[in-house]
DNA sequence: AATGCTATTATTAGCCT
DNA sequence: TAGGCTAATAATAGCAT
């Protein structure tokens, strides 16, 4: 008779911070490698893509992902970038890294002016309600946020504010000493995929190596 | 009175294997990649790891996600030193500017999902209370500071999108380059590789580095 | 450190705009 | 071409092993 029997708390809602616990932490990144591996192994299959994923545990592990293997594509990466690189291609490069950031800021400005818009709306329909004696952050605070909750959100914003704002300062600085990104590279290959149906063991995951890198030597 | 009225038939459970619709490999890749960076900056943040990952698609056209960049990531991981420490070292602070700006970007959008669905829950009861019997506002007890704070928030936001808004432009003014945003280039080689329907070695997990870069040199 | 267990959240396939 | 929409699948946080 143990209606107490709930064992697990089910999936909870976190905020894209910093694992703090240590332990917790790590659970966390093997979890996410092993769901982020499988989700690349998915696209290249679905879509005939070639992807190469290099992670970098805290810890200074290097952990690869590669189809068809991350060796070759990222030897032809760097390959590339030596054969190809050229200043006009790194100039190109450095301007749509900028280009990339201006669009992002745009569309979290869109973003923004919907949410005001709705927000706007929202308030409006508001002085409606008013007169049956109802305010729409009645239901706002008793449903999903107490007071306290409401005030540490209003602050947090304002310091995103803030912060965001400086940020964008130094975007406008840094827009003025492009860096050298080398993104060209050079890949000949093209993969006619056909994999297999079963997925659980797709990504194979070689502890520390030791003394060369048969372990990789998949021969496909 | 449409019982058929069933507008959308939801997430439709598939097969891995390649998409034959041109157009629907297209919209698949486009939101897996999205998704799939999207996830591996969630890694990054939520355990501080470092990730590069490139992409190339179906169409030849190569996208890479890294953090704190993707140049940065591969070039350490190939040559198994640690770019930090060494010369890399005068190059480093700028590009720490834009990685700080995209960790706000993320932080900025991690906001704003959230106001939009507390902004849709909203929206959503509101809907239900003319409907039926939820009421919900049996139980306001709701002062007037609140609304202030609200209002402050509102402003606030205000503020934000109006810092936002002047330095796009500012960038917009200043970078007026007419390529094509994104960092995507061309590639226009093909090589047929055949894989087989083991995948058991497909991910390769490397202890990170040792002498030198021979663990990745499978010369496939 | 990795795996099994589930309640929940997150992602997304197929359509539509 | 790109973004919504919504139902249904996929991923996973917190625990326990």
């Amino acid at each position: 008779m143990e209606a107490s029997k709930q064992k697990n708390k089910g999936l909870q809602k976190i905020e894209i911070k910093r694992v703090e616990r240590k332990s917790a932490r790590q659970v966390t990144f093997s979890k996410r490698k092993k769901g982020l591996f499988n989700k690349a192994s998915e696209l290249c299959v679905l879509c005939g893509a070639e992807v190469a994923i290099v992670i970098m545990s805290p810890h200074k592990r290097a952990f690869t992902f590669g189809h068809p293997n991350p060796d070759d594509v990222l030897d032809r990466f760097l390959t590339g970038v030596d054969a190809k690189s050229s200043l006009a291609a790194t100039t190109v490069e450095d301007d749509e890294k900028l280009e990339r950031l201006k669009q992002e800021y745009v569309e979290l400005l869109n973003r923004l002016k919907e949410e005001e818009k709705k927000r706007d709306e929202i308030a409006k329909k508001r002085g409606n309600d008013g007169a049956n004696g109802v305010f729409w952050w009645d239901q706002y605070s008793i449903d999903d946020m107490e007071r306290d909750e409401l005030e540490l959100y209003l602050k947090s914003l304002e310091k995103l504010k803030t912060s965001v704002k400086s940020k964008v300062d130094e975007l406008a600085a840094a827009s003025q000493a492009s860096n050298n990104f080398v993104n060209q590279f050079n890949i000949d290959n093209n993969v006619p995929i056909d994999f297999g149906s079963e997925f659980d063991d797709l990504c194979c995951l070689l502890e520390g190596t030791n003394e060369d890198g048969i372990l990789r030597n998949l021969d496909l």
